[in-house]
DNA sequence: CTCAGCATGTAACCAGTTACATGATTAC
DNA sequence: GTAATCATGTAACTGGTTACATGCTGAG
């Protein structure tokens, strides 16, 4: 069976806590988007290859769900991935392709490229201030234990949050830059 | 026919300056990465349907090249795609996943990740420093002015600078931590 | 004489999305 | 009554990669 990324994060998702295809999913909606067409497949073939076991779980006024928690066999190909080289990062990101090709347009394409831009990213950011700010009342001592999966969390917030609020600041200075510019084409 | 992110891109390249096909994934190469298979059939598709045209140019030395340019209507098509908003972002980046599961490791694991992280990241600072020097010292004028390509490519270089600085930063936050809380635990 | 660079392309495959099917419950 | 949430899945498609084919030149 051929294990990529995403089937490596399916079973770090288990690992954490047993769950159902449906709430890996939702679990994954915040930092790694999947449909659930992609997921019930990679479950089932981790299944088939008994790197997790399947519980069929009742409900009542909910659908019944099947949920899967990691192998022995599943952890210890999880943590083989550990031990080796991630691949670079990819990034398909279209702001950035039309701001490539962005100076063939009036200016003011620009600036309202940029503007939503700033809008998105602060939304993110209060998305994910917020989740931290929710995780440290909720659980102070875990994010600071190096083998709690919330410690690890905690970095991928940190890291998120500090971007985001990067990106948020250049889009400021292209912003001024901008409007400066404008001034002295003006005068 | 569909026109998709890559297709634009292409467009976009090639109304900064005519090129061939191979020139196109050097083009790309730094900042969204493609293959040869992936460019050729987007140009030759693009031709098709008029929105590139193609001169065959001889060569001394080199095999000959198809050098594509864009036409008016491939112009107004890149210029109506620029009206459009942007999809969120995309981004695949393995290290963070990663990251997700680390703390089923022992610590070494997250410092020699987080290393090896700052390491490729400082290359790629130094790289697109490099360039924007490069640019600002060769073009003074361009970068700052609206109607140039340089301009735009001077923005997506100094974005690129500024969150890969703070990704850097963020490495050694983490790093710093790491090491205050390896001293707190053999005290 | 081997390797890197220039140059164009096709075929097979993998990764991921869109659209569809099914069906119950709860909230408006 | 209709939309949203819970819950699982399949089929068809798009986007992109890997592997392959071809061939010439210049540098080590």
């Amino acid at each position: 069976m051929i294990f990529n990324t995403t089937t490596y994060l399916v079973l770090g998702i288990l690992l954490r806590e047993p769950k159902s295809g449906y709430d890996i999913v939702k679990e994954l909606a915040s930092f790694r988007p999947a449909k659930s067409s992609q997921i019930y497949p990679i479950l089932a073939k981790l299944e088939a290859n008994g790197f997790v076991d399947c519980t069929q779980v009742q409900q009542d006024g909910k659908p019944n769900k099947k949920v899967y928690s990691v192998t022995s066999t599943g952890k210890a190909k999880l943590e083989a991935w550990l031990d080796t080289e991630p691949e670079p990062p990819v990034i398909r990101d279209d702001f950035l392709s039309m701001v490539y090709s962005v100076w063939i347009k009036e200016p003011e394409t620009l600036e309202r490229l940029i503007k939503d831009r700033k809008t998105y990213m602060e939304q993110r950011l209060d998305f994910f201030t917020e989740k931290l700010a929710v995780m440290e009342a909720s659980f102070p001592a875990d994010i600071h234990n190096f083998y709690s999966w919330r410690h690890c969390t905690r970095l991928l917030y940190s890291r998120r949050i500090a971007m985001t609020a990067q990106e948020i600041e250049w889009c400021n200075d292209v912003l001024k830059d901008h409007a400066l510019a404008r001034r002295t084409t003006e005068a």
